[in-house]
RNA sequence: GGGCGCAUAGCUCAGUGGGAGAGCACUCGCCUUACAAGCGAGGGGUCGUAGGUUCGAACCCUACUGCGCCCA
């Protein structure tokens, strides 16, 4: 596939690289053809260290959106270093069943041929899904394909599969076992749009607008004002309850009032939970549709009274029987007011109102059957797991959330009113019997048994994904090698969802080891001002557009390159364009390389045959070889794709390509020894972007090298070579001559391209002797001929000495412009000056400051003196 | 109400005791033989406010203001 980017035929150096990099077109190629090899698969039968990551499965029903982009450029980045570095790596993909989404989707579909899930029975409609996955189901893993995820497809699973069925039947039999779960009639949080229970985090909060009503209670001296935002509940109220210390109404405890509407008589309770303070001190209390209700109603013994069905349709006989909640409510306020019971009114009134995570319907508290996980011993564990250390959150602030989660848990719900998804084994006897059915048992059969209807929630199966993909409860070779896995990836917004179930579920079915070793908690994608993405507001930005404008790679260096632990990332079109001309600069520069012979089979000279500028680079690759390897060691991906960026852009194409120039123009030995300097140094550049870049990087490193797959090259280390600071001090100063003179070129007007005569002078001259040949070819600065007659001259300050620079500017110059640049440097300097002194002549400074600081100050001190009297001199010669 | 976090250039963000940085945007000059998706040069910030600690604070402490998130 790369001879479609190489020029074919001999070359005496490999000129291969098409003008252009055009990621579109080889990137399914090459990403196919390391799936074909196998590069991604690993052998559980190695004796390479393990290296282990499970991917946050995705939901059949979805499709690449940002979030995944940056999730899975973040772990594919940490494997594809580990595979590297000799690791048996192992990135396991898959997806999870959704539930509920997937099941809304199914139930569209047949709404539109007129149908419903019952029309068709259970069976017929589980089928249904089952033919709607396999036709339209998992189009993100196609996708994962174009953003080149190195997972190992081999291994690839769902959590509806046979395998993971069987988890998901293991362990619930074992906790039922061990009465760590159970079924109770409890105040749920119920969706009367998904028809299900909910558990308490798939329900969120938001300050809503509603209303805040006073309604009277009975008559005269024995009746009580209650505030309530849920009129149409009282309908169901069983009592009213005040504050036992509350004086106001002590005097009613014990007696009853009339329920209006409805002419019962229900009784006034003191209960400590009542807060005297809000409204009139005085509640009404719905058992049946509120959860503090029902803890008070347990208390005091009150009647459950169930007004809302399923649908939150109110069930009570009456003229209000048969309407939607938000339908009853201002009817039964309109019914109240027409008896002279409204005392006030205050609207809207803000306060929080729980809405079903997935649709967005406002949840309603509704009493039911439902089966639970008793969490206090699964809590604990996962808590300690966490401060033992043998889990290691990153970063380590999020582990706060985590402990004041697990450690303050309420049993969780996990039963749902659903077709799609693992259906409780348990099934009930004609006798009031129960029995958990585990794994290859034989349910009961027999008159009047049956099965659950209800399903698990979705998070039950992906709460045992780090064992269950692995073959548990099997005890296979996979699972034995890979688990605990060595970090999982995600969003901190699933930091309870799944990530606490996990560490729960994982240390229980696992004996008490973890399922992983870190976490590391990634940012949410913003948008370029950093609002969070969303459908409605209609910003978000989809990855695939990306993909096709930008290429994978831009896509993933874009996202790595804003990944800063703790924080969200924005990111916009500019940024990805960015990073595709970052691609297209290592391009260029690689082709370059390439066109002028480098290469990596001829090994590097003895650093005393080499150039400062060689030694200067290769000194600087070393240090970002040890820094990049740090950098993603502690996950800071931001810094190290920053630190490569500007290695390649600012340090070896700026200034390492240039000097290189005048090398290979050099004699034969100079020339060769550069072409290997080139070699090696891209050829470890490549290596470190590989991970986060790993198309563009294969495609060159091929051409460079003619290997074949630099997914399994080696990950660079650093040489072991003693840095030569002193080249280093030299390329600095030439860096600052070059630099220092094109300033001066641009302030006088002359053309980039005009080559002018010049003569340099000076102390620095003979100790930069061997970079001037640079100097002037990257400043377009000939030799003095016949004749030079300097118009203009620059001293330069450098770390070598001085530098005066005199040129022949044949004629034009432009005194004001030097006036005006000199007075402005002249101001830096005075002002630098004047910092340096006011410390070192303040005696508590020189002191108390460490000698390393105050050596430093002198020395800038020295520095100012030195640049101020040149700049005087400079200015009181200039003309006029 | 409890907890966590953030406030640095026009925008998005690094920087966590000793010379204010990056990317993008902006200005000027360039088709200079790898690259105009580029090259060269440049402008731009009382580091949210007020105190405190320190020889020295963007950085540590306190309060305040504003914003965000999680939980109740």
């Amino acid at each position: 596939m790369t001879e479609t980017h190489s020029s074919p035929g001999p070359a005496q150096f490999p000129v291969g690289l098409a003008p252009k990099w055009e990621p579109v077109a080889v990137e399914a190629a090459l990403y196919q053809e390391w799936v074909e090899r196998g590069d991604f698969t690993a052998d559980a039968s190695s004796d390479r260290p393990p290296f282990s990551i499970v991917i946050p499965p995705p939901n059949v029903t979805g499709v690449l959106h940002m979030g995944h982009a940056l999730d899975h450029t973040l772990m594919d980045t940490l494997t594809r270093r580990r595979r590297m570095q000799g690791y048996e790596a192992l990135w396991l993909p898959g997806m999870d069943h959704a539930g509920i989404a997937t099941q809304t989707v199914v139930e569209r579909e047949l709404a539109s041929e007129g149908k419903s899930r019952h029309d068709l029975g259970r069976e017929e409609f589980v089928r249904r899904v089952w033919q709607w996955k396999a036709q339209s189901g998992g189009q993100i893993s196609q996708q994962m394909r174009r953003l080149g995820d190195g997972v190992d497809w081999s291994r690839e699973r769902f959590t509806m599969d046979e395998g993971l069925s069987r988890a998901v039947q293991t362990i619930f039999k074992r906790l039922y076992d061990d009465d760590l779960i159970y079924r109770a009639e409890r105040i749920i949080n119920w969706c009367p749009r998904c028809q299900t229970a909910l558990s308490d985090i798939e329900v969120e909060h938001s300050e809503d607008e509603g209303e805040l009503v006073s309604i009277r209670y009975g008559e005269g001296d024995s009746s009580i004002v209650v505030a309530t935002t849920r009129a149409e509940t009282m309908l169901g109220d069983t009592a009213v309850a005040v504050h036992p210390e509350d004086e106001r109404y002590r005097h009613l405890v014990g007696t009853e009032v009339e329920l209006p509407l409805t002419g019962r008589r229900i009784p006034i309770v003191a209960d400590e939970h009542v807060d005297p303070e809000f409204g009139t001190g005085a509640v009404k209390v719905t058992p049946s549709h509120d959860p503090n209700d029902f803890e008070i109603g347990q208390r005091h013994g009150l009647p459950n009274l169930t007004v809302l069905d399923e649908r939150g349709v109110i069930t009570a006989a009456g003229p209000f029987e048969g309407l939607d909640r938000f339908e009853a409510r201002p009817a039964i306020v309109a019914a109240l007011r027409a008896e002279g019971r409204i005392v006030a009114e205050k609207r809207p009134y803000l306060h929080a109102v729980g809405h079903c995570e997935r649709c967005g319907t406002v949840v309603e508290p509704r009493l039911s059957k439902q089966w639970f996980v008793n969490v206090g011993p699964l809590a604990k564990a996962a808590g300690d797991a966490v401060r033992d250390g043998r889990t290691r959150i990153h970063p380590p602030e999020m582990a706060k959330r985590y402990f004041s989660w697990v450690d303050n848990l309420h049993d969780w719900c996990i039963s749902r009113q659903l077709w799609w998804g693992h259906r409780i084994p348990v099934w009930y006897g004609p006798d009031g019997e129960m029995r958990c059915v585990g794994p290859g048992e034989e349910p009961p059969t027999g008159e009047g048994w049956h099965q659950e209807t209800d399903v698990l929630d979705t998070w039950f199966s992906s709460a045992l994904w780090p064992f269950s993909t692995l073959g548990w409860p099997e005890k296979t070779p996979d699972l034995e090698r890979f688990y605990p896995t060595s970090v999982l990836v995600t969003g901190y917004d699933i930091l309870f969802f799944w990530v606490a179930r996990m560490m729960m579920f994982g240390l229980y079915a696992m004996d008490g080891a973890q399922p992983f070793n870190d976490v590391f908690l990634h940012g949410l994608v913003r948008d370029s001002t950093g609002k969070k993405m969303s459908k409605s507001k209609g910003n978000s930005i989809d990855p695939l557009e990306w993909l096709d404008r930008y290429g994978a790679d831009a896509l993933r260096f874009t996202l790595a390159r804003g990944a800063n632990p703790g924080a969200d990332e924005a990111v916009a079109e500019e940024w990805a364009a960015g990073a595709r001309n970052f691609g297209t600069k290592l391009w260029n520069a690689s082709r370059f390389a390439l066109m002028n012979g480098a290469n990596t089979s001829t090994p590097l000279p003895d650093r005393a045959e080499l150039t400062d500028a060689d030694r200067w680079i290769l000194d600087r690759l070393d240090t970002v070889v040890a820094g990049v390897d740090e950098l993603f060691e502690r996950f800071e991906f931001g810094k190290a794709c920053d630190t490569l960026y500007h290695f390649v852009w600012d340090e070896f194409c700026d200034w390492y390509l240039e000097l290189a120039k005048t090398q290979l123009n050099g004699d034969e030995a100079r020339a060769t020894a550069t072409r290997a300097v080139l070699g090696h140094t891209l050829d470890a550049t490549l290596r470190l972007l590989h991970p986060v870049m790993p198309f563009i990087t294969e495609v060159v490193w091929r051409e460079l090298t003619g290997g074949q797959a630099l997914d399994r090259a080696a990950w660079p280390v650093p040489s072991g070579a003693t840095p030569d600071v002193e080249a280093e001090r030299r390329i600095d100063d030439l860096r600052k001559l070059v630099t220092e003179v094109r300033r001066f070129r641009s302030d006088q007007g002359l053309k980039p391209g005009q080559r002018v005569d010049a003569r340099l002078t000076g102390t620095a001259v003979d100790r930069l002797a061997d970079q001037l040949v640079a100097a002037r070819a990257l400043t377009r600065l000939d030799e003095p001929g016949d004749g030079f007659a300097p118009t203009v001259s620059l001293e330069v300050g450098l770390a070598s000495g001085e530098m005066t620079v005199e040129i022949d500017t044949s004629g034009a110059v432009d005194v004001e412009a030097e006036r005006k640049r000199l007075t402005k440097d002249l101001a830096a300097a005075e002002k630098e000056l004047a910092g340096c002194e006011k410390k070192l002549g303040n005696p508590a400074f020189t002191e108390k400051a460490p000698p390393e600081v105050r050596a430093k100050i002198e020395a800038r001190r020295e520095t100012a003196e030195v640049d101020i009297r040149r700049l005087r001199e400079r200015l009181a010669g200039l003309p006029g």
